[in-house]
DNA sequence: ATCCTATCTTTCCATTGACAAGATGGCGCC
DNA sequence: GGCGCCATCTTGTCAATGGAAAGATAGGAT
């Protein structure tokens, strides 16, 4: 109902958590204010905390969402470990904001239900990607240090892409360099 | 000047730093507040500007501060790479503050001069290690890829060991969970 | 002894997060 | 059709914060 400027708005929740993504992924979460998300929707300072509580229910809901996000992601994608970990690099660029926040316990409530709950299916996402690689790719036949370990890596290297910490030479094609890092780990010899 | 309470602080620089640094190690750095701060140092609220200016530039002399121990550490470390990643991992967890603050560009300014030299005497550690590697372990004979994959998943596995992420089952040594990591990537074969 | 300058204080303002109480209007129910 | 309920949103308020301006203090240089 984007048209009706109605008393309600209709799709507030969603609309403040869209805002919050783009100041964040902009300014980073330090320069998020409820009161300019709420500008920003068009609505009084005080109607987000109909919806979060609070500031840090909002990033919570953040943090499910970019959860479930990346569940998806991994779950979508094919060609074993290695393209696993390219498309969580992927998730991790293309949906910055989400994952700055997800891995800032300090900014919500990490012990929430949803949050757990979204927690664990994206983590099974991982360990089916790790339990699908076949042998003689560099995996040691522990599954669990494999995950670990591939995991650190990417998420590594996304944390380091999206924090403009890598030197110019990586390029910009975050995928191509991801790859050329992972193949490291887990590459056929 | 520990005892003195007179007019001047006497090293309040340093007193608000080491705050700061606490403060964020308990509480993240969205908790962080120069009133707060200057309370802890007995000072008035304004007396923090004097010496840095804003809470960027606090954020930034603790980057700078971080960046230094980290070539120290870095440097100290002995037994070639896989020393190295592990002194970076302990580095990151026993200055979890001064880490979280250093990869976050939005918090400080990441252009100030004297960060920008911190950083690249960090950087130039971390290619000394990549260096001293003998071949035969993992390695690709490209050094620049090398050194992204140690410092992609030895910082990955630092940030995820700090955010609280990783499972119980890791156990509670950051320092040996981090050596078999490490191992995966460039351990003898 | 006097000035000078770094250091710290006091005062003030706009912004923010959070809370309380009230207004609005869609929806089910009769 | 009319009525009342309740989720949704607004207005008003408060303490805390970051930051700026202007003044006080002290320790050292000349």
């Amino acid at each position: 109902m984007t048209g009706t400027r109605s008393y309600h708005h209709g799709d507030l929740r969603r609309a403040l958590l869209a805002a919050a993504a783009e100041v964040i992924e902009e300014s980073g979460p330090a320069a998020l204010s409820l009161r300019d998300l709420a500008r920003r929707a068009g609505v009084s300072h005080a109607a987000p905390a109909h919806h979060f509580g609070d500031k840090a229910g909002l990033l919570t809901a953040l943090a499910v969402e970019g959860f479930d996000l990346l569940a998806e992601a991994l779950h979508g994608a094919d060609g074993g470990l290695l393209e696993a970990g390219v498309a969580y690099v992927d998730f991790a660029v293309r949906h910055r904001a989400h994952f700055e926040v997800m891995f800032r316990p300090d900014l919500y409530r990490r012990e929430a239900p949803e949050v757990v709950a979204a927690r664990e299916r994206s983590g099974g996402a991982l360990h089916a990607a790790v339990a699908d690689l076949p042998p003689g790719h560099g995996t040691s036949g522990d599954a669990r240090g494999d995950a670990l370990a591939a995991w650190s890596i990417v998420h590594g290297f996304a944390t380091l892409w999206n924090a403009g910490a890598l030197p110019a030479d990586v390029g910009d094609d975050p995928q191509a360099a991801a790859r050329a890092v992972i193949h490291r780990l887990f590459g056929p010899r």
